[in-house]
Order: C-alpha cells, then structure tokens, then sequence
DNA sequence: ATGTTC
C-alpha cells in the first residue's frame, strides 16, 4: 500500500482505479497499522470503490483490521447520487458506544468505600456471554417498544430522569427504527439481554478525573479534576450481531441487480434509497436503540448502587455511539448534500455552535468519549470547528494483536494480579477474557489521542484513570 | 463484537 504522507498526522492513498476517491488515513507514523499482519489499509482503498462515496475514505489514528470495513474507517455516499449503506461499514456491534457519568464525589472520599461500591456494581451489572438482563421484558410489544424508543423509553419507564435525554446523541432514540425489519432470530437473541454488558473489551468502569486540559469546556460538561466518573461500554448484544447477519446476506443477493460490485464480499451494500438499503436502516436504528437502551438500564443500576454504598447520584455526562451509520447534511464542494455517514470504530465530534448539540453544550462542542485499553487511562475530547471526515475522530486504544494472540502472550503471567498491581479492583471477567484485554494487545490511547488531536479532529479535555472495573 | 461455526 502506497501512502504518501502529507503532513505530520495524514497520510494520503491515492485514488487508483477502481477506486472512486482517495484514501486518508489519519496517523503518526508510529500508529500506522502493520502490513504484515493487518490489512486495515487495504480495506481503506475497497472502502473507497463504493458507490456514491464523496470526500475520501478516512481512517482514525486507532485503524484496525475489521470486517469489511477496517474499525476506525469513516466513509460518506451521497443520497440522491446512488449512495449505498453498507452493513460492514456500522461492524456487527450496532450502535456499540460509550455513556461517561459524573458523581459528586472525590476519589480521595471514594476511597474506604470503592471495595464495597464495586462489589455492588460486580453483583448488579450483568456481564459475560448468553444471557441475563437488568430488564426482564413482558412481551414482544415492550421489546418493539425499546427499538422504537431507546433510552427514551427506558426512561418513560422509571429507568433514568428526564435530563439524561438532554445528553444523548439524539436525545436517546434514532428515528426511523422498524422493529418489523428485525428478525425473529434476533428477537429472540435480544429478548433477554436489555440491560448486560456483553463480554469481550466492554465494560464499566469507576474512574476519576485524574487531568483537565481545558478548564472550561471540562467545566460545561461538569467534570473537574480529582471527580469520581463512571465510564459503561457497550453495545447491542446478540440482536445487533444477528440484524447485521440477516441484512449482509440479504445485500450480498441483490447488489449485482444493482450493478454494484465491490472488491471484497465483506462490502455488501444497497443504495440508500432501495428497499433493501432501507430495511437495513430500519433494523440498525432498531439495534442502537437497544443499545442505548441497554447503556441507560445499567446506568440505573449503577445509580442504585452509588446511591446505597456512597450515598451520591450520578449525572449524564454524554452517551455516544461508535459504530453507526447517519443521514446527515454536509457540504461537498462547498453544496449542502444529504449524505449516509458510516462510522465504524469512529465517533461522531460535532463542532461548537451546532444545531444538534443540547442548548448548554452549544458553546463547547459535542462531549466525544474514548475509552482506553484495559487498565490504563480513558479520555474525553470535544468536537472542533472546521473538521474533516464529516466532524468525526476515534474511538479507543485499537487493537494490535488478536485475541489468539494476546491470550497466548500472558502465558504465565497473572493478569488480574497485574491490574491489582496498578490499584484496580477488578470484579468478574475470566482469566482469558482478562488476558485477551490486557494493555498489551493495544496500541496506546494517549498517542491515539495526540494525533486525533494534532489531526484536528478533535481537541482533549480531560483524562481519566480506572479505579475499578466490572468485565464480562 | 457474537448462544466465539448453519
């Protein structure tokens, strides 16, 4: 792969045939993914044949070998002009995101009680495979109820306060969500997960504000230095897994009618405006919206716990998805255009002065929330003005070494000894789920973060360090 | 990421 390095943190791939833009990968040259082992780069340039694709095929400074699509790859097609959505372009983990709440409690305070907080959030939080839930559905009509309305209606239903709406991406639910376009496979994957945290590299976590570098825009998101925070990572479980299955085979049937061919099968893609393009729509604003739901009923959780063991009630600080794919306006050429912006292992960063931005975060920008490898630290960041790949930066550390292999480089060594080591209590997560975790199988979020930053992605606000974890 | 292979 021939990458022409443009400035310190973009590197450009040049459009070659058949590809219909160019590449732009956002990095340092220590960050960039290696050739031998992960074909990220690759999946830039098929990304960059598809249909209607405008501006570049982008990728974040965290790029990493996914389906399809690379995680961390951020592509726009335009509508009107045969634009297609791809599956492989939002991943398998629909809506997968990340929600930061505040305690108004220092870490200094937390301390004598952060064993009995996290053995309360370790009984409360339901983790690992299979199944398990904070909510136990009565019916199919509330299951199409919480794809219909997301946080929204968990809240409607004493899950959360209403404030907690103000500051979710979309005030908690994507339109738009057709619980009828979702199989009754997946149905009945979801049915029992609403409310549990999954496995693999999700989780939630106690931490405290351990640096702020922008005094004010940490204050307008109500964070200040020494704050004991609560990170949930997760995402749409079994349902947003199987929705992805279904509209990938289904995409893979009719895209030669559509005369659509792609380099690679894992690109299975529809226009936007077909009946298939659309059904996928449907179902994958159904699958974030059970993933929001899901974030805000283990936030209830971990509220309930906070409330017990310390005494103090936690705030919204933000909840933002990173594998998502959203009709948005923005200019091409200099030309309003409505375009389908997939961002995978990405998050969305809107600028300060935004419409979609709540009335009190309108000054500062849009919170954008990175969770950092195992053990390490987490970062909030903000939207900036004038920024590429659709007002888009990272999402977390990105892996470097598969799960195969990380689980094999801590043979002989103890991982949950390890994080004791580093001062964090650890609750759940098997000894190889831990392992394939660990620090090591990732690049380094803060260098993830500093390019992000030097990119003009995004600019940093505050970093936050884990105090306890609860892992699938 | 995932009832870790329909």
């Amino acid at each position: 792969m021939d990458l022409v390095e443009e400035s310190p943190y973009r590197f450009r791939i040049d459009r070659r045939d058949p590809m219909r833009v160019p590449g732009v990968v956002y990095a340092s040259p220590a960050l960039l993914p290696d050739a031998g082992s992960d074909k990220s780069l690759e999946q830039v340039a098929n990304v960059a044949t598809l249909p209607g694709i405008v501006g570049a095929s982008y990728a974040m400074p965290d790029v990493h070998w996914g389906y399809g699509f690379p995680i961390g790859g951020v592509a726009a097609t335009d509508v009107a002009a045969g634009g297609v959505v791809s599956p492989g372009g939002v991943g398998f983990d629909i809506s997968c995101g990340v929600r930061l709440l505040t305690a108004d409690l220092d870490r200094a305070a937390l301390r004598p009680r952060l064993d009995a907080l996290m053995d309360g959030l370790g009984e409360s939080t339901p983790r690992g495979m299979g199944r398990g839930a904070v909510w136990h559905l009565g019916d199919r009509a509330e299951l199409d109820a919480v794809l219909r309305g997301g946080s929204r209606y968990a809240v409607e239903r004493g899950f959360g306060v209403p404030r907690d709406l103000d500051r979710c991406e979309d005030r908690g639910a994507v339109h738009d969500a057709d619980p009828a376009q979702v199989s009754a496979r997946a149905i009945e994957r979801g049915a029992g997960q609403v409310g549990s945290l999954g496995s693999g590299n999700h989780f939630l976590e106690v931490q405290a504000v351990e640096e702020v570098y922008d005094e004010s825009v940490a204050a307008a998101f109500g964070l200040r230095a020494g704050q004991v925070c609560v990170m949930i990572h997760c995402g749409s479980r079994g349902l947003g897994h199987q929705i992805c299955t279904d509209h990938v085979r289904v995409m893979e049937g009719v895209m030669p009618g559509y005369g659509i061919d792609v380099p690679d099968r894992q690109l299975a893609c529809a226009p936007v405006t077909s009946p298939q393009g659309r059904a996928y729509l449907a179902a994958m604003a159904a699958a974030a919206n059970y993933a929001r739901a899901n974030r805000q009923l283990l936030a209830h959780a971990a509220r309930q716990v906070f409330a017990r063991v310390v005494g103090c009630d936690l705030d919204l600080v933000y909840d933002v998805s990173h594998n998502l794919a959203k009709i948005e306006e923005h200019r091409v050429d200099g030309t309003p255009r409505r375009l389908c912006v997939h961002r995978k292992g990405a998050t969305r960063a809107l600028p300060p002065g935004h419409p979609d931005l709540p009335e009190d975060l309108r000054p500062v920008g849009q919170p954008v929330l990175i969770p950092g490898s195992m053990g390490t630290a987490s970062y909030v960041l903000t939207g900036v003005p004038d920024a590429p790949a659709w007002a888009s930066t990272c999402h977390g550390a990105g892996r470097v070494r598969s799960r195969t292999q990380a689980s094999r480089a801590v043979r002989g060594h103890d991982p949950r000894r390890e994080l004791a080591a580093r001062d964090v209590a650890v609750r759940g997560a098997s000894r190889r789920g831990l392992a394939e975790e660990m620090p090591e199988a990732y690049k380094d979020v803060t260098a993830v973060v500093a390019v992000a930053e030097g990119a003009g992605l995004c600019a940093k606000v505050a970093r936050l360090v884990p105090l306890g974890v609860v892992k699938g």
